[in-house]
DNA sequence: CAGATAGTTAGCCATGCAGCTAACTATTCG
DNA sequence: CGAATAGTTAGCTGCATGGCTAACTATCTG
């Protein structure tokens, strides 16, 4: 079952890629100003872009000498879509449970039935 | 910057976590039970749980010989608004975006001012 | 053209993580 | 009590990942 949430969820799993990604939101921008806060050598930082570009998160290209990043709306929506839909199951089992517990406090003598509709 | 969401994510950057939290988001259940669908061994699969548990996604408690996990809601929550925010602001960006290109197409002749308020 | 600027490639090291087997503890059940 | 069940711990392997420096290419700019 290994799909491409693997590779957006691990690559945001790192706070330098992260930071890159919440700067990126507020548009493009070269390698070099990316890197300039990080306090990691170039090389390294550019090997995070690397694996947030091979996620598909962010896309770049070079002008001239300077390469320009820019994230890339669809995977992100796709990983809040996945946590999306699991929080509304668990909240969907949270709203039964709170429905039994509302019925059990009305009515406490019909016990629930324990089937699985 | 390393803070909780690291954890989050890279908790998440793996199928078979992610499977165990889609499995628990409709109600807890017993390391054998969330195990039997994996082909992996149990001490393996015990530390993805190890992960889960350690990264506050997922918590546990042993009744009798038997270990019951359910999910957390908290921290699922705080990975999916930290995407949302991100995409909104992405979003707010195309709208300016757009709200810019629609003014250009109304009125060629007067060019946007590049301010940033 | 020479020097500065912006990335890029190569190569090394340490740590972490996923996988395994073997052997052990703790509960429950007949 | 003794066997079955459900986890747990220990210890090993191999590969991925994050960090570095050194050396290189490609593109401006004076």
């Amino acid at each position: 079952m290994a799909n491409y949430l693997d590779s957006f969820f691990s690559a945001l799993g790192d706070p330098t890629r992260r930071a890159v990604i919440a700067r990126l939101a507020s548009g493009p921008a070269p390698v070099g100003e990316l890197h300039a806060p990080h306090d990691i050598a170039l090389p390294t930082f550019l090997r995070h872009l690397k694996v947030l570009e091979a996620s598909g998160l962010v896309r770049s290209e070079k002008v001239g000498r300077v390469r320009i990043v820019h994230i890339e709306a669809g995977p992100l929506a796709a990983a809040e879509d996945w946590l999306t839909r699991q929080r509304r199951i668990w909240e969907g089992r949270l709203d039964r449970l709170d429905a039994l517990a509302e019925r059990l406090e009305r009515d406490e003598t019909s016990p629930p039935d324990d089937k699985d509709p």
